[in-house]
Parts: C-alpha cells; structure tokens; sequence
DNA sequence: AACGAATTCAACCGCACAGTT
DNA sequence: TAACTGTGCGGTTGAATTCGT
C-alpha cells in the first residue's frame, strides 16, 4: 500500500546523497555568514534539509580543511594509540588529527582496525588486541615509517612509495607551517630499530599512553610535513601551484592481512616491552603488503 | 563479461548535554 | 525548575564501489 501523500510535500525535507547543488548552496551560504545556527542556515540557505544533516555535510565533506585520502601511518599510529587511551571517542581522537573527521576516523577503525581483529579472532576492545596493536603493528608502522624516511632521497617520480597524484589528492586549505616542533623528531628516534633486520625494538615507555599523547597536541597543529622525521617520507609536499597535497595512497594497515596463525604464533605476549620477535619472512610479507596498496 | 560477495564511506538516527526561556 | 532548542557524539545503515570467481 502506497505511503499516503504529505499534504506539504513541497516541505518536505530531503535524505539521502546530496546533490552538487545543494552542496553550493550550503557552501555558498557559509560563506557569506559563517556556521552555526544549522536549522536556521538550512531554512535560509533554501535547503530542504534539517539542520543536522547540513551541520554534518559541512563538517564530514565540505569544509575546506577536511584532508582525504588514505590515512598516513603517523595517522593510523595516533589512531591506535588515542584508542588505546580514550576508546570510542571518535571526536576527541579527531581533535589530534587535523583534517580528518571523527566519522571517518570511525569508519576506518570500524573497517580496518576491527576487521583485522577479526581475523585474529580476538575482540577489538580487547587487552590482547591492544596488545597486538602495541607490539605489532605500531612498531611495524614505525619502522617503515623510519625506513621511508631514509629512501627518500628518491625523487618521487623514483620512489615507488610515492605513486602519481591524483587530483583528490590536493588539499588546498592546509596552511603551510613556518617552523617545526622541536621534539617530534626525537620522539622517534626512541624507537630503536634494530640494524640489519626487520625487529623493530619500542621501549614500552614510549608506547605507553602518556608518552605519545604527551607530543600529540603538536602534531595536531601542524601538518605531518613539518617533522624532518616525515618529511622525506614522500607522501607530502608542496604542489607546483603551492597547495599542499597529501600522498599517502600507498600506506594502510588494510595491508597488514595477518595470517592469525603466523602472527599470533610469532607474537609472545609474555616479552612484552615490545620486544618484536624474529622470523624476519613474516615482517617481510606483512610489511610488503602494508606499503605496496596502490596495486590492489 | 557477468555476477555475487565483500568492502567502503556518506548519511541518518537516537540520545545526551548545555544553554535559553 | 521544567520545557524547549540547538548542537555534538557514537552507533548503524545502505548505496556505491571494488574484488574475486
């Protein structure tokens, strides 16, 4: 039985996707008398929307400042280690993350994070999932991160982890910095990576909770570029026209697709300060997969 | 090439909280 | 103090896209 006919359909207010017209409206809005006021702005802009989904279009998609693309690894190890400290709090956690949204923030623990966990078959919220994160994938992150860093003297037309950029790739509001913090790149110099194999050794002091977050509102201020840790990384930089573009399109821990087996039968809960066991074929293979996304 | 399965992510929903009347 | 309104947050949904066969 059809659903009978609002008498004020004309009224009736919208769902669903928005449309490219809606979005200039909203945008246009804005920008003429700022945000705020959200039922208000819809009713005026000529929006047949509420004032909550306009307030979200905004703030998820819109907002000149919003950074897309993949996450970085500093992204994702903030990510974990934020979720380590304060749980679900996508907001608070979006805060030391500048450019990303708590939705997406979500959406990546939801689909990466939690799907990992899976197939480890061990709860997301549990002590032995934070402890794999801890000792596994957080020093693997930091050691490519850091391997990176040194071949990146590539250009990056050279450098495999820098592939071509796609438009999406841009975003032009960031403001560029004018002087690094001090300290961040000290921070990883903590993390002793081992010399000639893939172990990467992390004090547990650094990974406890205050340690990081202690250095997160800094890098909350700045983009990532600033650190000279990260900035022969290759996944950003200054755009010819002076945008700053974020190139991360290769790094996701969607690669980290353990065999439960293999990592788990290699991870010894009972060493842990971190202490990154040895079989270096299975860091190859995971880390392998971890920087080469582009292809799949 | 086609199709179903799996994944991603934009958007919605309900609730909580703070401020105002 | 209660009622109302605006805003923000976390959980969930479902359409679009990608992947695998």
């Amino acid at each position: 039985m059809a659903a009978p006919r609002n008498p004020n359909e004309e009224n009736e207010l919208r769902k669903g996707p928005w449309t490219l017209e809606e979005d200039n409206l909203l945008i246009h809005y804005i920008a003429n008398h700022g945000e705020g006021h959200w039922n208000y702005l819809a009713k005026f802009a000529g929006l047949k929307r509420t004032g909550k989904s306009c307030r979200l279009r905004w703030l998820n998609y819109l907002k000149p400042d919003i950074k897309r693309g993949n996450l970085t690894p500093q992204e994702q190890l903030l990510i974990l280690e934020l979720h380590s400290k304060w749980g679900n709090r996508w907001s608070k956690i979006a805060q030391h993350l500048p450019g990303r949204t708590d939705n997406e923030i979500k959406n990546y623990w939801r689909t990466r994070v939690q799907k990992q966990a899976r197939q480890l078959n061990i709860e997301s919220n549990s002590v032995q999932f934070l402890d794999a994160v801890r000792g596994f994938w957080m020093p693997i992150l930091l050691q490519k991160m850091k391997q990176s860093s040194r071949s990146s003297t590539l250009s990056p037309s050279q450098n495999s982890a820098s592939p071509s950029l796609s438009p999406n790739h841009t975003v032009p509001s960031v403001p560029l910095p004018t002087s690094p913090p001090g300290n961040v790149t000290n921070m990883f110099d903590n993390y002793h990576m081992s010399g000639n194999s893939n172990l990467a050794t992390v004090p547990s002091n650094i990974l406890s909770s205050e340690s990081l977050i202690s250095q997160v509102p800094q890098m909350a201020e700045q983009s990532t570029s600033l650190y000279p840790a990260f900035d022969h990384i290759g996944y950003s930089s200054l755009s010819p026209d002076g945008s700053y573009y974020v190139d991360n399109s290769s790094y996701d821990m969607e690669g980290l697709s353990l065999d439960p087996v293999s990592a788990m039968g290699n991870y010894d809960n009972s060493q842990f300060d971190c202490q990154m066991v040895g079989n270096d074929w299975v860091l190859d293979t995971i880390t392998d997969n971890l920087w080469n996304m582009d292809g799949m």
